[in-house]
Formats: C-alpha cells, structure tokens, sequence
DNA sequence: ATCGTTCATCGTCGAATAGCGATGAACGGG
DNA sequence: CCCGTTCATCGCTATTCGACGATGAACGAT
C-alpha cells in the first residue's frame, strides 16, 4: 500500500456513463443502412424478415451484420419464425438519446 | 448511346438523402468524448477555449479532431478569439436527428 | 431423407477512427 | 523583437468498420 493516495485515474473526467450511453446510441445509428433499417421496422410497424436485404440493397451477410449491430444496442429485437426472423424495434431504447436531444433543442430555444 | 436503358445503379434503394444525414449526425455524437463537449457547451451556454481539454482528458490533438469532426457536422462554430478560439453549440443542427427520434418514439406510444 | 429457404458466422480486404507526441502557425504582451 | 499561449496539422500505430462471398446451421416441405 503506498503512502500516498495516487490521483484517481478517473472514467476520463467529463464522461460520466450516461455519456457513453448516449454515445453508443447514436454510434449504432451512425450508418445510413442502419437510420434506413429503423425508419423501415418504424413504418412498416410488422416486423421483417428477409425483406430488409431488398430494401436496402446490400449483401445480406452485410445487412445481418447491421442487424447485429442494431439488435447490440437494443435498438432492435428478434425473435425466430422459422425459417425466418421477424424484427421488431424496440423504441424505448432509443430514448437516452431522444431526451438527450430534445433538452439540448429546448435550452437552445428557450435562451434564444 | 446504348440500346437499351440500363438499371441505375440506384443510391442503394432504401437510404434516401435524409437517412444519409440523420446518419452522419448520429455518428458525429457516436463517441463519448464527443457528447461530452456537446453537452459541456450546452451548460455553459458561454463558449469554451482549451477547457475543454481540461474537462475531458484527452490529448490537446485529439480533442482537437473531435473538435473539428464536430465542426464537420456542424453541430459547433468556432469563433477566433486570440490566442483562444471560442466553441458554441449550433443546436439547430441536430434538428435531423432529433425529430428522426422524436417521430419514432411518438409513433411507437401511439400504437401502444 | 433430401431439398430449399433464411439467417448467422467466418475470413479477408481496404478504409476509416482514435489516440498520441511533435511540430508549426498566429497572434497578444512583455 | 522575442515569448508564451492556444490551437491545428502531421506522421504514426493500433483498432474498428463496412463490405463481400463462402460456408454452415436450422428447420419446413416435399
């Protein structure tokens, strides 16, 4: 045990966790395949199978790994309907995001 | 002139020009660092020179690249101020992505 | 039992990110 | 005129991303 108390190597100051979490939601929807993935579970309230890769028009090994990506962050679930997978999104967890946003739009305007 | 008319190549279907732009906000906030300044700048309202340096705990240079990253997506302005240069929030930016969510989660509370 | 469909995973490639220190430009102040 | 401060830029390294084709697993249908 040394003497004396060495400086906290600290969570890098300014990047408390809520951070990193907001960050991680808009890093998994930092990719217009992904933004175009949402927008579609989000119209088409159904969820999808294979139609996805159509729509898109990737590879569907490519689109799979976006889906991956997407269902890692929460922002999307599946469940398996042989021989398929019906994705559905999951909108709640996009929400750290949302307010994080709308409280930035709101302080903006109301200081004008 | 060819005989016939071949496919357009097509900006990839489904990934209109909002998408790619919604796209490219959300990857600007895809790094926690990055939403730390966000929101630094969102308290205090003031500008900020090379605090922000301080308060994250990176590198000069490589707050500097999230500076300028940011400064692409033109979520901030920079001022010059010598021998500072002054960052400010352009919340107005972030509208895209913003009302991108906002829809989602709204539309996702409606159909409860 | 075989086949077809759907999807995930693997390996690979090039490009982009993230981080750092060192260097350089641009002043304001002594 | 030199100095110090602030910031951008330049290598450089290591890691991650994005895309693809090939392969394999998991069934339903024939």
């Amino acid at each position: 045990m040394p003497a004396v108390k060495l400086r906290e190597p600290a969570p890098l100051a300014r990047v408390p966790a809520e951070n990193e979490d907001i960050a991680l939601l808009a890093k998994a929807l930092g990719h217009p395949a992904r933004v175009g993935i949402v927008q579609m579970l989000h119209e088409k309230q159904s969820c999808i199978g294979c139609d996805i890769v159509d729509e898109i028009g990737l590879a569907q090994s490519t689109i799979s790994e976006h889906l991956r990506i997407l269902k890692a962050a929460g922002i999307i679930t599946g469940s398996i309907e042989r021989p398929r997978v019906c994705y559905s999104l999951n909108a709640g967890a996009l929400e750290p995001l949302r307010r994080f946003l709308d409280d930035v739009a709101k302080r903006a305007a109301h200081r004008q």
